[in-house]
DNA sequence: AAGTGGTCTAGACCACGAA
DNA sequence: TCGTGGTCTAGACCACTTC
C-alpha cells in the first residue's frame, strides 16, 4: 500500500492499529468472542502480520485480549481484583487464607533471599510453593522461604512430604507472634515454572509482589508471588475487592 | 552456526539469548556501560537482529537494561524503592507530600472516574496534574479528580492558574476529614503524553496505581498515578524503602 | 554526517490444539 | 491433518542524538 500519510506527526503504525482495535474491541465484540486470525487482520488493515502482532501484544498486555497458540485471540474479560496484603496481620496459612499450598523442600535459597531473611548463604530453608486459583483460573505462583529458625519446633516425624508437610510448616509458623509485614510490587517475567502453572508463556508479564513478615524483629519468612499481569489488578488496602473499574489506557487529557 | 541443538527440548533462542545476556550482564558489565550496538551483538550471537532485539526488550522489562534511541543500550542501576500509600491516612498535598503539583483544570472526567466519583457523568470536576521525582530520575505521572463537592469553599478569586490553583484545591482538600483510602496496581501502558513526562516512548510498561479517598463514607478524590515500571519498585504497608532486591528472575527452583 | 535504537516488511518454519 | 499463534530471518527505512 505504499506510505502512508495517517498523521502530520507521524505515529506509528502499530499504535494507531492499537486504537482503532481497542475502539473495535468496545463497540463490535464481546467479551469472549474470538478475533479474525492474525493473517486476516493484516491483510485486511494492509499491514505486515509482525506489526499487527505488535498492536495485539499492546492490547494483551493492557488485558484486553488473550492469545493462545492453536487455538486463536479473544476478548478477555475484565481484570478480576485479587486482594493483596489484606490479611495485614496474619500468617501465610491462616484461616481466610486464599491460597493452596501444593508442595514443600529443604533448600538453599537464591543469595537475594538469604540476605532478607539473613540467614547464611549456604544455609538451607524450608521452601513452600503454593498457587492461588479466582474464578476457576489460576492467577499467582508463590515461593516461600522460611528459615528453619523460624519453626523450630517441626520435627521430621511430622513432616511427611508434599502438600502435608506444606501445612505442617505453615501451621508451626502460626504459632509465633507476627509484628508487621511489607509488601513490594514490581514488573517481572514470568519463568519457565510459573509460566507453565499460569498457563502462559516464558517470559509473560508479571507482577511480581514481596512480602517480607516480621517477627520479633527479624525477618521471619519471605514471600515471592507471581501474579499473571495480564488478568490481575492488585488491591491493597482497607476493603479490597471493590470495584473502580479504572481502564489505565482511556483517560481523559 | 547455522542450526543450534542447544536443548531436546528446544528453548526459544531469545529466551537463551536473554539468559546468557543476563549472565553477561552481572559479571562483565558495571551499572552505566554503553553495550555495543544491537547490529555488532546480533552478529556476534548469530542471530538475527529482530530477534536480539527481543532479547533485549525482556531484560529491558525487567529493569535491567535501559535503551535511548539515538544513544545506545546502557546497564541500568537496580529499581528504585518507591512507597506508594504509606501516607495512608494523609490527602494528596500533605506536608510530607513528594509530588509536585504542576497544574489543574475543571473538566469533565472519563465516565469510569465519575462512576468511581459518583458524580453525574456529564459532571466536571477539578483534575490536578501532578509528577513525582526521585533521584532525578521522573518515575510517576498523576491526574488527581475531585469533585467540586469535595472542595466547596474554593471561589475562583482563589484560584489564578496553573500549579498555584492545585495547590489551592490541595489545600482545601486538607480541611475535610479522610477516612481511608484503597489502593490498586495493575499494568498499563503509557499514553503519549505520559510518556512524554516520564521520558519513555508511547506504549511503555507502567504500573498503575489507583487511589481512592475516602470521607464522609464517599469518594472524595480520585487519584490515577503511572509509574515507570522499568526503574520502579513499589512499595507498600508499614517501613517503605527497606531494600530486599529481590531479583524477580533469578529465584531457585 | 554518522551512528544509534525504533518501525516495518514479506516471507519461512515450528509448536500446539482441535477435529 | 489443519489452522492457530509463536519464532526467526534479512533486509529497508525512519527518528533521534551527538559530533
Amino acid at each position: 500500500m505504499g506510505t502512508t500519510q495517517l498523521e502530520s506527526v507521524p505515529e506509528p503504525k502499530y499504535w494507531h492499529l492499537r486504537t482503532v482495535l481497542t475502539e473495535a474491541l468496545e463497540s463490535e465484540f464481546s467479551v469472549g468472542e474470538i478475533l479474525p486470525n492474525e493473517r486476516d487482520l493484516a491483510a485486511r488493515f494492509g499491514v505486515a502480520r509482525a506489526t499487527l502482532r505488535q498492536a495485539l501484544e499492546q492490547l494483551e498486555l493492557e488485558g484486553r485480549l488473550q492469545r493462545r497458540r492453536g487455538v486463536g485471540t479473544t476478548v478477555a474479560p475484565p481484570r478480576v481484583g485479587v486482594a493483596v496484603g489484606t490479611e495485614q496481620h496474619a500468617w501465610p496459612g491462616a484461616a481466610d487464607d486464599v491460597w493452596q499450598p501444593a508442595d514443600c523442600t529443604l533448600a538453599v535459597p537464591p543469595a537475594s533471599v538469604a540476605d532478607a531473611l539473613e540467614t547464611g548463604r549456604d544455609e538451607a530453608v524450608h521452601i513452600v510453593r503454593r498457587s492461588r486459583v479466582t474464578h476457576g483460573q489460576p492467577v499467582a505462583a508463590e515461593l516461600l522461604y522460611i528459615p528453619q529458625s523460624s519453626v523450630p519446633d517441626l520435627t521430621a516425624i511430622d513432616t511427611p512430604s508434599g502438600a502435608a508437610r506444606a501445612r505442617a510448616v505453615l501451621r508451626e509458623l502460626q504459632r509465633r507472634e507476627l509484628e508487621g509485614q511489607e509488601n513490594a510490587v514490581e514488573l517481572g517475567s514470568a519463568r519457565a515454572d510459573d509460566a507453565k502453572e499460569l498457563d502462559r508463556l516464558p517470559g509473560a508479564p508479571v507482577l511480581v509482589v514481596t512480602t517480607r513478615y516480621i517477627a520479633e524483629g527479624r525477618t521471619a519468612a519471605l514471600s515471592v508471588a507471581t501474579y499473571r499481569a495480564d488478568t490481575c489488578r492488585l488491591t491493597f488496602g482497607d476493603s479490597g475487592g471493590v470495584e473502580i473499574h479504572q481502564d489505565p489506557e482511556r483517560r481523559a487529557s
